[in-house]
DNA sequence: ACTCACTGAGTGACGATTCATTCAGCCCGG
DNA sequence: CCGGGCTGAATGAATCGTCACTCAGTGAGT
């Protein structure tokens, strides 16, 4: 039971159990949701003992919370990251969008943990939101003011409802698809809700 | 105290506690959220002992569950309702939408079970959805078929893809609406998502 | 006296968290 | 090289609080 690194002398790996613990804590609470969840069974689920969870987290709630941050930071990155990559509005949020879907689809069990889990409570959706969500609901909003200053979408229409009409439908789709028996794809989705979206927003 | 009904002999308000509970139920999960909830909490706030409970519902679940149903039963049937007082597919989406906005809009805490509470389990998701969500945007998807027939909508467009993101954006909406601060109407935000989505969706 | 709706103290289970103990690797004196 | 003492990561059995749910009564109405 060595913990695979001791060739490499430096780097003591700091967060090798760590990493485990929350990958089995994602797919663990996919399956079960978070409240009937045990911590014996994110540990078991980790290959570790139920002690051992508590060196790297204060309790389970931080899991979770440690769930959401993490991706959340990427999330949101990798979304600036794609802005800058044009100037033209209707481009960035075709970008935004993608990445969204593309990121839900490609990890349908942290999928879940999103989209369902981390609603399920007040609380938790009060804490979140005010942190993560409401980052990514402003950059949206700041790209369709951009695009309102520069004439591409309709200028009598509040930014942040919009902002709020393009999320909920991505999110809508990302719920379904985790819902959905059917196994699709759920990145292409994007453009369709783009299609309609921009119609919809589009000025002239 | 009496119960509050004696003069009228008849109808011996048969479920004069059963609403009492279900309502407090409402509150209480609103205000803690279902798993946080203790069931003592729904009886005192109930005004009945905890045993009481178990003389009208089965267990904890069930109530979450009578909740639901009851809801989205009346919900459907006001909508369906809606929908035959019109022909014009667009005014059809438009009353649905404002219908929608408004039952959340006029009970604050049970909007809150149902856009936080009721999305808190894969499991009561599934249950849940398979019931009546599906049917809600089954009736939403008809609809948009129906308008495609008439060539009113773009006949290109997938009709489910379509119903889910207009029901996103409502939802999405609605979660705002309950997470926010700012006491604002939620009804009149139908407009503004109506307006960007017909748009975006119509023929020509 | 007899129902029967209602009561609420008690029970059993469960599960998050703790902590005494183990033990693998490491350092150092010999 | 060797032995033994030291460290701290890891363990998992035990603890301790928390409810969902039960059931022996209670008492108002008839």
């Amino acid at each position: 039971m060595r913990t695979a690194r001791s060739l490499n002398s430096d780097r003591p790996v700091v967060s090798d159990k760590r990493a485990a613990i929350l990958r089995a804590a994602i797919r663990v609470f996919a399956h079960n949701g978070y409240f009937n969840s045990k911590v014996a069974d994110i540990a078991s689920e980790a290959g570790v003992a139920d002690g051992t969870v508590y060196l790297y987290f204060k309790s389970k709630e931080e899991i979770l919370h440690s769930i959401f941050d993490r991706s959340m930071e990427e999330a949101i990155a990798a979304g600036r990251k794609q802005i800058e990559q044009t100037d033209d509005p209707r481009e960035k949020l075709r970008r935004i969008a993608l990445l969204h879907l593309e990121r839900l689809g490609a990890d349908r069990e942290l999928a879940v943990v999103f989209q369902v889990e981390l609603r399920g409570s007040t609380k938790f959706m009060e804490e979140f939101s005010a942190a993560g969500f409401a980052e990514y609901l402003g950059i949206i909003r700041a790209t369709i003011e951009e695009g309102q200053r520069a004439g591409v979408f309709r200028a009598e229409l509040k930014a942040k409802v919009v902002a709020k009409i393009l999320f909920g439908a991505l999110d809508e789709m990302a719920t379904n698809w985790i819902l959905s028996k059917r196994r699709y794809k759920l990145a292409p989705m994007a453009d369709q809700v783009l299609d309609i979206f921009l119609n919809g927003v589009s000025a002239k």
